[in-house]
DNA sequence: CCTTCATATTCGCTTTAACGAATATATAAT
DNA sequence: ATTATATATTCGTTAAAGCGAATATGAAGG
């Protein structure tokens, strides 16, 4: 890579670690993908918001996306930058050593894992809530989680 | 500390390290403290434009100032959350890895060591170089580091 | 005291970031 | 086809960052 554009490299990165909202979005992402709806509903914050920073997250490359019909779901991908991806996993860890982000990863399970809460946030019948609106995956591994 | 305020101390943190400038004066102080008329001298940046990112990295807690008659010299600190210490290593380490970085640094040792630059910078009389405006400590490491 | 030198700060300006509100897009359901 | 839903994008505004030029501060030396 050409040499000046490595420091521009590290100055994007930083900016992305660098908001409250996406430090928020991170600690809900560190084990694994998440459905934007679930986003909006923990962070208690405007849907434009939300999708904006995820936005910023993509561009920055260090969340990638997938789409499952109408659902998108981010999850964070390692820097292919050796050091990038240090300072990501410590930035999850210094995430994971506050309280408040703590609380706010259980509240992102207790919404994901209550069907109840599902069919409100989706607006799905009942009967499809974990045939076809759940992500599997990631629902079994954070109720795993959790035990 | 407040739970809310842990956040917004990442997001400064972050900030601190989100800026060109501010990374390469952060990789010419990696090794000990430097004069702020090096910083200017090598990053061939306008005095105004160093002060007030040296300003920011203070107030971010990232740097500290000694003050020596007319001369300021600013370090790097450690900052004191743990996990703020071991990203500041890991982007220190980063910055060590670019060719444009080394060779920054490289430049600064060359000034700071060489005594004919020094009387040109510091408008100093030859004679008292080494006695007065240089920052003998700093300057017999980076010696050291040269060899 | 008065001047000089190193550094910090202020001022006015331009650029960029962030936001809420509104709108667009894309998929799914009817 | 039409409608509803999830998410993204645009627009207009406000706030913040960064910059160069000018000025202020503070220490040293005559």
């Amino acid at each position: 890579m050409n040499t000046e554009k490595k420091l521009t490299e590290m100055e994007t990165f930083f900016m992305a670690l660098a908001d409250k909202t996406r430090l928020r979005l991170l600690n809900l992402m560190r084990n694994g993908e998440i459905c934007v709806c679930f986003f909006v509903e923990v962070l208690k914050e405007a849907q434009p918001k939300i999708s904006r920073h995820l936005a910023y997250l993509r561009n920055a490359g260090v969340v990638e996306t997938r789409r499952d019909g109408k659902w998108m779901y981010y999850k964070i991908v390692e820097p292919e930058n050796d050091f990038a991806a240090r300072v990501l996993r410590d930035t999850l860890v210094w995430l994971d050593s506050q309280e408040k982000m703590k609380i706010e990863y259980k509240n992102l399970v207790k919404v994901c894992c209550s069907p109840e809460t599902l069919v409100t946030i989706n607006h799905t019948v009942k009967s499809n809530v974990f045939a076809k609106t759940d992500t599997s995956e990631s629902n079994r591994e954070l109720e795993t989680f959790l035990l």
